[in-house]
DNA sequence: CGAAGGCGAATGTTCTGACATTAAGTCTTT
DNA sequence: AAAGACTTAATGTCAGAACATTCGCCTTCG
């Protein structure tokens, strides 16, 4: 059977060819070409159909494998993974999730210090005694509806910070901005009871359910760059993931 | 530096060498040998100490940065990820979590049925009109305190199930005995606040602070095996997770 | 007629080799 | 002394080849 799926590869551009490939079979995926369920051709001829050779074909394979796009069987073949695997797990902020569904969040800076970290925070974000950081909390709405309130801590020596940009823009994206290229992040997920004040905040009663993060995440050079602790109105937010096991 | 972390290769082993490899650098850094923030030999030389190609050390390497152990930089070198950077995302049960902690969990059957399964099942687990699946309902219990109230339903095709078994063992050991290899689960984690039933099962207040979790789970062959709503004790219980950018 | 064995096809593992790209330090030149 | 160019060292990418292992099907033998 010729696949025959519609891709083609540049050798000329910088991004890598097996990473060509990944995009060009999920592409395939999302968009149809390749049904759930439907084997693809063999390695091998996959490989030769596009120029390239086995380990090229066989790396990029092995991406959408591990993301969950595809299933592969010994001594069978490679299938598309049946059915719609939605998002899979990765770093975002709630303020990407939001955009990325065509929502317009608002953000309404409640309070913004640049003060000498406590012993908590000096441990977590792993700073020398002595240090400073910004700390700052702030409330974010969707379509006037409060959704979140969250309090962050996050080291000065990245970037500087205002109550202005926090006000513009997501956390993540100042910080990207500012040369962080995160890797990892901690979090916890929980629930409790909504407070006096939170309530109040959250336009909800006291007693309503909140769903808790905390977070504390990691860029690639080890630096922890920030730490958190949201909370959520649980009738509005719920946090959903896709696990893959390795 | 010769970093001479003691690891061997076993060449007639069945287990592949890039494999071993990955195990002896992550014994390496979980027991103090390889300490966080240090610097690795490069991927050259440690190939040559180990008598390995090049791209077998590389796979190996490949694994751990993906799972977070490890961060390489162009040019530079690779490094051992900084801190007690804890369990990995996982496909894992309540009962293995708690099971690996030390902790004696008890399971109480609360109800048990082979029955055929409604719409919104059918459609959830993909399976055609008049499929019957098992419906039961649990009670998880950690030193006699309640903590969990779960709800699951699952094919039946994979393997007997009854009453006694599931209150002898956590659900996903019995389908991993059944022959079932998982690949992928989707899960959404929310909170809400306990009615009467649920307060009174999990021996707490109504209106106290419940953290949710909705999961459909897929084996590798792309089955929809299992999905389940569960209700846990918030001042018992969270969900800790390590993301991974790739 | 059924079960055991054999065979083909696919993925899994490993090797050798080569060149590209990036980052950091060093050396030269202005 | 500072700015630029060069060198070096590391990871990143890609090719081609060989053999191992597993699965499913087909044939053959009891």
């Amino acid at each position: 059977m010729a696949n025959n799926l519609g891709l083609s590869i540049d050798r000329s551009s910088p991004v890598p060819l097996y990473h060509q490939v990944v995009q060009g079979i999920e592409a395939a995926i999302y968009s149809g070409v390749l049904e759930p369920g439907s084997r693809l051709d063999n390695e091998i001829d996959l490989a030769a159909q596009l120029n390239l050779s086995r380990p090229t074909m066989r790396k990029a394979m092995d991406e959408l494998v591990r993301s969950g796009l595809l299933v592969r069987k010994r001594g069978v073949g490679t299938q598309v993974v049946s059915s719609q695997v939605r998002r899979p797990l990765e770093l975002s902020s709630l303020y990407d999730d939001l955009t990325n569904n065509g929502k317009k969040p608002t953000t309404e800076v409640l309070s913004f210090s640049h003060i000498e970290a406590d012993d908590a925070i000096l441990a977590t974000l792993q700073l020398p005694a002595g240090s400073k950081v910004y700390h700052f909390t702030r409330l974010r709405k969707v379509g006037g509806k409060p959704l979140a309130l969250m309090e962050n801590w996050v080291r000065d020596d990245i970037t500087e910070m205002d109550q202005a940009t926090l006000t513009a823009e997501g956390l993540y994206a100042i910080l990207r901005r500012g040369g962080v290229n995160f890797r990892l992040a901690n979090q916890r997920i929980g629930a409790m009871t909504a407070n006096e004040y939170q309530a109040s905040m959250l336009e909800t009663g006291e007693g309503s359910a909140l769903v808790t993060m905390e977070r504390t995440a990691t860029d690639d050079t080890g630096r922890r760059v920030e730490t958190g602790h949201h909370v959520y109105r649980a009738d509005s937010y719920s946090f959903e993931m896709t696990l893959v096991q390795r």
